[in-house]
Formats: C-alpha cells, structure tokens, sequence
DNA sequence: GGGCAAATTGACAACGCTGTCAAATCCATG
DNA sequence: CATGGATTTGACAGCGTTGTCAATTTGCCC
C-alpha cells in the first residue's frame, strides 16, 4: 500500500494505474523486449499522464550503474563550451541520463587525482573527454586503469580503442585558405591556436597544404603563436599588421582570435574587408556579434558533443563497439572577407 | 558474507575492517554525533586505506541527501550562464557537491512538470533558481509544495521567506544614465530587457530616475523594447538611430543588445563614441570583445552564483535561515562612451 | 560495587527500482 | 480441441545506504 507522503510518483503508482505489475512498467521504460504493443502503449501513457520519473538513485542501486555521466573540459570559450554542453545533455536527456561537467584546470598528475576524484565521488558511468585532455597519454593510461568507460571529443592524434567524434579540421583550414587564396589574397597571414590541441596542428597544416597547392610560398613570419584566446589573436594581429609587407588577410584558428584580429584592425584604422580580410574557426556565437561578421568554418560543437555522449551511451549499454564518427565541417562566408585589390601580389 | 563480485569497496567492508557495525561506519562518514572519538578515527583511516567511497544511488535511495543540487535557467546568454556555472560550482565543490545544470524551456504547466522531472529524476537536495524562473509564483508555489529547498539568483519582487543574491539593478542603471548625463547626452536611448525578467524593470527604473533627477525629460520613444538578445539589440538600435532626432547615447540592458547596438551603427556609419556613445550591462566577455570595448555595468555573475549556492548549502545544513544578500556592482568606463558635442541639447 | 542516565553501538527495515525466474497467456499446429 | 513452444507478465529478492529503535557500554554518584 503505497504512501502519498511526498507527493512523489512513484512505479508502482504507475503500474496500478495501468494495471500492470511494476516489472512490466520498468520494462516498458526501458524498452526491453517481450511487452505487447498495446500494454506499453498503455503503460507510456500513464507514464506521460502522471507526470512520472524514476528515481536515478533507484535505478543506479538496482542496476549497479549510477546514470550519471561526466564530461571533463580544461578552459575552453564560453561559447563553444555552451554549446558542447547543450550537445551533450541532450543526448543525455533522451537516455534518461544525467551530465555532470567538470572543469579540470591542473596538469600531469594533479589532473589524474582529479578526475579519478570524480569517478570515486560521484561514481559516473562514464565520462567524455574533451580536447586538449583526450591528448595526455598519461590520463588515457589512468582512466583505462580504472576501466572506466569513456570517449573522446575532438581530433586526437592517438590510437585508442575509444570511439571519439571529431571533424576534418586540416580539410577545413584547407578550404578556407583556398577560398581567401580565390580572393586574391596572397599575402595570408595565419595564428595558430593553443599548441597543446591536436587541432592546432591540424588546422595550420591546413593552411600549409592551401599555400602550397597554390603555389605560394610559405613565409613563417606569417604565422604567429595564438592560445584560443581574445588577447592572443590581438597580440599577434598588431605583430603581423605592423610588419613592413603586411598581410591582407589574417585567419586565425579560432573565432576568438579572429575577434582580436578585427580589434587590432580597427585599433589601427585599417578597413575590414576592403584593406584586410579576416576568417576565424568555429562558428560560435562571436563571429556573428562583432564587426564585420566573421567568415569562419562551422564547427558543429553541439552535434559533436551529442555524438560523443551517443558514442558513450552506445558503449556503457554494452553494443557492438561503435566506430568513431566524422562530421562535417561547412564554410561560412560573412562580410569579414573580401576580395583584395592588392597590386603588389607576384606569382 | 559480502562478495567482492564488483570490485567496489562497500561500507560492509569498512565495518567489518575496523570492526563495527555498517551503521557506525555510515555516522563516522556524516559527521553524525555519539560516536566515540577512537571509533571515529579508527574508522576514517579504515576509509581512507580501502579508498572506499559510498554510492551516491543508495544514498540518495536511503537517506534524505544525494549531494546534488541542481541550478535551473532558461535562455540565458553564453557567457553569462558560463559565469553562473562556474561560480556555484566552485561553491559545491568546496561543499563536495554536485552541480547539475538543467536548462528548462517551457512555460507555465510545462515548465512545473519539467522541474519537477529533475526532482524526482536525480533527487536533488536544493534548487538554485536563476531569472526569469524564480519569478514564476506557479514554480514557487510548485517547489514549496514539495518542500524542496531552494534558492533565488537575481532580483525578484516576491516576498518569499527562501533567501537569495542580488544586485541592485536600478541603481546600477541609474549611476550608468547619470554617467551618460555627465558626459553631456541629453538625448539617450534604452533598451529594456526581457519583459518576463523583473530585472529589466528594474533597470529601465533607475534610467527614469536619473533622467529626472537631472531634469531631462523622459521620452518614451527613446525607450525600445529589446529581449536580452544580440539581433533585438541591433533592431532596436536601428530604429533610434533612425529617428529624425536619434539620440547620441544608447543605453542597453545589457552587452548582447549593446553590441548589437555597435554593430548598427557600423553599419550606418556612425562613430563610436563620437557621434553616438553605447554603453551595456553585466561586463560579460562579449564586452571586451566588440570594438570599441563597452562601456557597462559589471555585474558579479561570478560571485552571485557562488553565494547564491552558499546560501542553498547553509538551507541544507539547516544553519539559521541566511538573510538575503546585495552584492555591489560597479561602473567599467571602457571606450564606447564619450563626451558630446551635441549643440542642440537644451535645459 | 550497585544503580542510573547518558553515550555509544548494532540489528533490521526501508528507500524505489531492476534482475531472476516462475507463472500465465497466446498462437500455430495436428 | 488438445498440445506445446514462444511470448508476455508477475512475484520476489536484492542493490548499498540511512533511519529507527532497541541493546549494550560507559561514566558518575552514592
């Protein structure tokens, strides 16, 4: 005899409703096999009807999982991680999952305690690992020590057994060099991006391969160290605009920078598009609140993260092993870029 | 005879280690008192060598506390809701525990029956509760049915007996407007925010104020609404700024729409701060990342939530009831402001 | 050293769900 | 219409912890 006591529903207010036993519901929720159309049709709408939801702590108990998955990231723009997290909850949601994120800020061993902390604390079933974590062999190591679940978002440059979500990032940075080099741009200055992601790399040997598919000659006074972040694109854009034979277009590997860039260019009157073209990476929310718009390639952050946690999700209900996913980058032109009128161009 | 089938150290094990009851072991663990002073030690250091972590699923299932709480929003911005998360999970963390983010979409009926998934879902052990929601009297009255313990963030008109953090938004406008008078505007524009949020009232209070205190006349069709979101920014701006007699000060509430106001005058040719001066709210990121650099009233989303979440874990503690708490904002004069040299002001 | 209240400890029943396995029902076939 | 295998359903025992309440030990006084 069920007690309202708490107002909570519970299963069995279910299944008595239905008139079904609890077992049958609990089946029906998680859609296991051998319940008669009509009877989970029935018991789903009960569900809907009164509103219920069972209780993570009782299915963790029962089911010796906690439904709790946690999603490890270090210090990333506020935009892009909104966007993995809403990513990522989704997928959580639809899975009657919870995500608990956790931001990491130590390195080597301090950031093993860390994690390991975490998975003690909270007992996650499993965990997404974004990058530049998903490239320290050391947490790899620890994490499969611990035989804890986990997949991996964002390029990486290691074999692993994980499945992980990531993007052709070289392939972007490519088309993107291209599409400035289609302008007429010969002159293309480049700022890299933190050099503990694999990205990084990825993105400006994008960019390498476009020059010289075109013929232009690499010049590594082009290039400026960035880290992801609004000041580092600044630095560097006032370090390249102030050299003798200027660039005419600047793309930074993340929109952020991208923002510096522009900053820089209005710091010293230089016009955007018409004296200097300017792209970024990622799509996030910036590139469409500064001015001009950002050209930038579309990141698909959020259907990344959603992937990621489908991957997890695929792994913790023991399936076949999933395979890693691929997805699509899409180049987005906004005023930010233009043609050049640069006469000095040779080759 | 406990099996070790899982791997998982369990409090069966701690007990029978330091030989005690499993109920000793569990008031070791929750700081509960009559336990004697060598039991307690003997115990925690039996803990700590197995490294035995309890399961939050039976706490949670058995006890009254899963060590969740959980903080719900709505559509807030990137880099606001960032600075949120960011700030009540430094507080959880330092109460060991877990912050689960639970964006919520619906309204009314919808929005109650969504966070009353989360409740009975996760079992959380307190809400904080940001704007608009926590001005929802249905969700208020929803959750003291429930007798779930929670907490407001930002301003709120209802009188409640659960405590919250704020700020005080009608002076921080009327400071911003009088600092907009003293650089000789006359003429200033505001855009309100989100009807829904009291905020937003709040803030266009404290811009008629300060108009009045200095003998401006209030002209509501310098008054635009706007909905905290960078696109209403841009439209309200162009319509002001396309009026026969614009104003030369744009006041918006906040950095979004300020921006937004920035990228109409761009594209109208107007100079920043000389011909139009903006200035925003909330010194979120996006404020040092449009150009000119905002001018904005810095709220301490940061510190807002940490104490709101402080309040949330003293309720749990049932400390004596906190009293609410003002937190102080303060004025950040950056680039897009400046003096006028508009002759047409009169009085 | 006995007596008594207070402090400490322990036995056992929840908590709300899933896993296991047995019971009931269905359906095709002879 | 009986038979039997497959499908569907249900009864019941945990899962690992905390709450309740009773049992035991301690400390203090006479």
């Amino acid at each position: 005899m069920p007690k309202e006591s708490n107002g909570r529903t519970r299963i069995h207010d279910v299944a008595r409703a239905a008139g079904v036993a609890i077992k049958t519901v609990s089946r029906a929720l998680n859609n296991e096999p051998n319940v008669r159309q009509d009877t989970r049709e029935r018991i789903l709408e009960t569900v809907k009807r009164l509103n219920y939801h069972p209780s993570l702590s009782a299915r963790g108990l029962a089911g010796r999982r906690s439904y709790l998955i946690g999603l490890i990231y270090e210090n990333p723009s506020a935009n892009y991680l909104v966007d993995v997290q809403h990513g990522a909850m989704a997928r959580c949601r639809e899975g009657r999952f919870q995500l608990l994120m956790h931001q990491v800020s130590g390195r080597g061993e301090e950031l093993e305690r860390d994690v390991i902390g975490l998975i003690d604390q909270t007992g996650v079933d499993g965990l997404i690992v974004t990058a530049p974590l998903c490239q320290s062999n050391e947490l790899i190591r620890t994490l499969d020590r611990r035989e804890i679940p986990f997949v991996r978002m964002a390029p990486n440059k290691m074999r692993h057994r994980t499945p992980y979500a990531d993007m052709d990032d070289e392939g972007a940075a490519y088309e993107m060099t291209a599409y400035l080099i289609g302008l007429g741009h010969r002159r293309i200055g480049f700022i890299s991006g933190h050099p503990e992601h694999f990205a990084s790399g990825q993105r400006l040997n994008g960019y390498r391969k476009a020059l010289k598919a075109h013929r232009i000659a690499y010049r590594a006074s082009y290039v400026r160290q960035g880290f992801f972040i609004f000041e580092s694109g600044l630095d560097a854009a006032r370090q390249l605009l102030a050299m003798p034979e200027p660039p005419t277009a600047i793309f930074a590997s993340n929109d952020d920078m991208a923002a510096g860039v522009l900053m820089a260019a209005h710091e010293m009157g230089i016009a955007v598009p018409d004296q200097l073209s300017v792209a970024g990476f990622d799509d996030t929310y910036i590139a469409r609140t500064v001015w001009p718009r950002l050209t930038t390639v579309h990141q698909p952050s959020y259907d990344l993260a959603y992937t990621a946690a489908d991957l997890l999700l695929r792994v913790l209900s023991s399936q076949p092993a999933p395979k890693p996913v691929r997805l699509p980058y899409r180049l987005v032109c906004r005023a930010s870029t233009g043609l050049t009128d640069d006469s000095d161009s040779h080759s």
